[in-house]
DNA sequence: CCAGTAATGTTATAAAAATAACATGGCATG
DNA sequence: CATGCCATGTTATTTTTATAACATTACTGG
């Protein structure tokens, strides 16, 4: 192993253990020029990226790929995180909620304050990567196989999981809204979940967008009067006209 | 609602979209100039967080705590990458493999090659994590209460959902490994996990580094000839007595 | 052991980013 | 409707980072 190659995997290294190093920083810690760290890292752009002088480990397509700067714009992403401000209120502390896989929701788990204590189940992998990161949450997390297109987990174990588990407060999302074929997603493997979660649930919300409203998915999981309300961004229509 | 307070709404919700930004272009995008953004991110670092001149979301200690250098030293991750790099002899492409949690398998996951085609089993969070990373694979993942000390899931259904699927290889993890009083880790809720994916495994392999050799730790898990191979940074030595 | 090449370092220069200081303009309050 | 503060912008200056060109050293195969 040439003294190369041997940089080239200390550096991988150190980046396994922190996940940003300073060029300057590697330079010193390797004892070669920034010049050749430089190199190092533009010769191996399959293990590690930059930003700036900071090296960052490649395969983070996230903290590289450039996306187009309006998928914003077009994915309702405010009209989403309006309607998750206003999801919130319905999330009491110290309880257990149940929170569905979609971009919608993640926005929800971005708006819990910091010093909320509660206990989320949820099967997402996105959504459970932010609760981790916050303190005050007991997180839950149905397994399965791992969905790519939703981020999220499925399988027979998650819907026996929450057999055994108490929630409060279900808040659920959907990509259709239809008054008489009622609610419906993309993935037909969400749906199993999504109706033992809305099952267990003391309250049950769906928080979505306004241009979900009128279309039809093709995974059909619950009615509308199944919701306690529904939530979107112009705030919350209470319904539970059944109950 | 402040133009002020829309702005840093608006670069929030950007930076949950994209996972950086760069300075410029935040500039660019809310019609103001590069200082003001510099002034947003600085009054707000509960929010956000900088590496050069690129905005990233705040609350990823990962990203900016700075570590003591030399904990990789302390840590012997020199060891356990090197174990990992022989452990990855006895990964067979196209089968199942059980994936333990614990730092030393996460060099493990870490070094398998993106072409690899594989079914993984894991209940650790950032095994997971990485794993979804790789496109070739397939991911399950073992649900339950998230434990942050060990970063894993644990709970009834993991062992349940073990029981349905067909394991070729089990790697192991331990923070003993004593040749009377067996292999043992920190951590009572691995134990069932580990027990069942043993069991479930045709072949059962243990990576540690040399340091845990001789060590015994609270939580016993299994006695050091149920597995096939011990491999640490010195190399693999067959055990399989019993067998 | 020598040529030739790869690896590394050095320096110079250009470009980008960070900081500080000051200027402007709105807008809330008495 | 003036006063003063807050938000923002502008400019100048320093520091960092990036790039390129060239110099040196180390290594390899004959």
């Amino acid at each position: 192993m040439t003294a190369k190659d041997r940089r080239i995997m200390a550096l991988s290294l150190a980046l396994a253990e922190r996940r940003v190093i300073h060029l300057k920083e590697a330079a010193a810690l390797m004892l070669v020029s920034e010049m050749t760290v430089r190199r190092d890292v533009a010769e191996n752009p399959d293990l590690f990226g930059t930003l700036g002088a900071h090296i960052i480990p490649a395969g983070r397509p996230d903290l590289e790929a450039t996306y187009a700067i309006d998928r914003a714009a077009e994915s309702h992403s405010v009209a989403k995180r309006q309607a998750s401000i206003h999801a919130l209120r319905y999330l009491q502390p110290d309880e257990t909620v149940f929170i569905d896989c979609g971009s919608t929701l993640t926005h929800l788990v971005d708006l819990i304050p910091a010093d909320t204590r509660l206990t989320v189940v949820c099967y997402a992998f996105n959504t459970a990567d932010r609760l981790i990161a916050k303190p005050n949450i007991t997180l839950i997390l149905l397994g399965g196989v791992y969905h790519p297109t939703s981020a999220s987990f499925a399988g027979a174990s998650g819907a026996d999981t929450l057999n055994a588990l108490g929630i409060n407060a279900a808040f659920l999302s959907a990509s259709g809204v239809d008054q008489q074929r009622g609610v419906s997603c993309e993935q037909f493997h969400e749906v199993p979940i999504k109706r033992k979660a809305m099952q267990m649930a003391q309250r049950r919300y769906l928080v979505c967008d306004q241009s979900k409203i009128g279309r039809v998915r093709p995974a059909h999981f619950a009615d509308i009067d199944d919701f306690d309300a529904i939530i979107t961004e112009t705030g919350e229509m209470p319904l539970n006209t059944k109950a």
